[in-house]
DNA sequence: AAGTGAACCTGAAGGC
DNA sequence: TGCCTTCAGGTTCACT
């Protein structure tokens, strides 16, 4: 589920309620997730305090005072909800208000963490391809799933410039180079499609052919544009979602809705109105309009 | 070296 | 109702 834009909504929400606080207990249901818990995890969690909490790429970071980083991803399908004395709110996969008391009892809430306020925090994952790793802040800038980790696309270093350093002689289709985390950092399947869209590009053309030595592709800095702008409408819906948590369900929030060819094959494209077509690339679904996007 | 596909898991949805 | 197949927002690893 969770691409840039869900990561960024869920690390705001857990941000006021973690930031400041001292985790008095930690519950770990299993060995692991995707990868096992560090060796000592709970110990090495408990009796810390958060002193601040931030996502780089699809992870969220939080500083402890021990100077140890703890480190989450999502996965497909990992989701948080806090239950407070204020009652419970889920921050991930699905908005929704629960009626049911402490939390943590089903079967897929795999990590709770009790913090100094009573607060209790639950990290609940049915697929567990989600990761949670801790690590000495010296370590961060060489751990391994940060370290070649791609440009920010909201960030400044991420511009017409720098897709030209990275797509020239690329012959992997712009598809597959747009999702690849190394290029760029919390893209997913979703917003590639829908950027993909917007810019008029087709999935299937080679990287490398939009880079030329007289004057690239005009569609080039278009395409940065759509990326910087379908995922700050994302996280702008996300935000709007997560300040009522009364809505149901959604990529994020209500964002799903505004989605112009994700999910939607057969339907009419919403320029030309011919169907838009799925085709499968590096085992991903891609969704777009033939005739709009060469 | 770069690019593709299988593997890791569970649950939801659709076909029969 | 139930069984079976397919698919899912991600990443890593093993191959060509």
């Amino acid at each position: 589920m969770p691409e840039l834009p869900e990561v960024e909504t869920v690390m705001r929400g857990l941000k006021p309620v973690l930031e400041g606080r001292r985790i008095t207990g930690v519950s770990l249901r299993r060995e692991g997730l995707r990868f096992p818990f560090p060796m000592n995890f709970a110990e090495r969690l408990s009796g810390r305090k958060v002193t601040s909490l931030w996502r780089r790429a699809k992870y969220i970071l939080a500083g402890l005072d021990s100077g140890d980083i703890l480190l989450i991803h999502l996965g497909m399908t990992g989701r948080f909800t806090v239950f407070s004395a204020a009652g419970a709110r889920n921050l991930g996969e699905f908005y929704f208000e629960t009626a049911s008391g402490e939390g943590g009892n089903g079967p897929h809430d795999h990590v709770m963490l009790s913090l100094d306020d009573g607060t209790r925090v639950v990290y609940t994952d049915p697929r567990r391809f989600g990761i949670m790793d801790l690590f000495a802040e010296t370590e961060a800038a060489d751990h391994k799933m940060l370290r070649g980790i791609g440009v920010e696309p909201l960030g400044n270093a991420f511009n017409e410039a720098y897709l030209v350093e990275r797509f020239r002689n690329k012959a992997a289709p712009l598809k597959s180079a747009l999702l690849d985390q190394h290029i760029i950092a919390g893209l997913g399947n979703i917003y590639v499609c829908e950027a993909l869209f917007r810019a008029g590009l087709s999935p299937r053309r080679k990287a490398g052919t939009l880079i030329r030595k007289k004057g690239n592709d005009p569609r080039l800095p278009d395409l940065v544009r759509h990326i910087r702008d379908v995922l700050g409408e994302a996280i702008a819906a996300g935000g709007s979602t997560l300040q009522d948590f009364a809505h149901t369900d959604g990529a994020s929030g209500e964002f799903q809705q505004r989605f112009l060819v994700y999910d939607r094959e057969g339907e009419p494209c919403s320029k030309c109105g011919s169907p838009i077509e799925r085709l499968v690339q590096s085992g991903r679904s891609t969704f777009y309009c033939r005739k709009c996007q060469s």
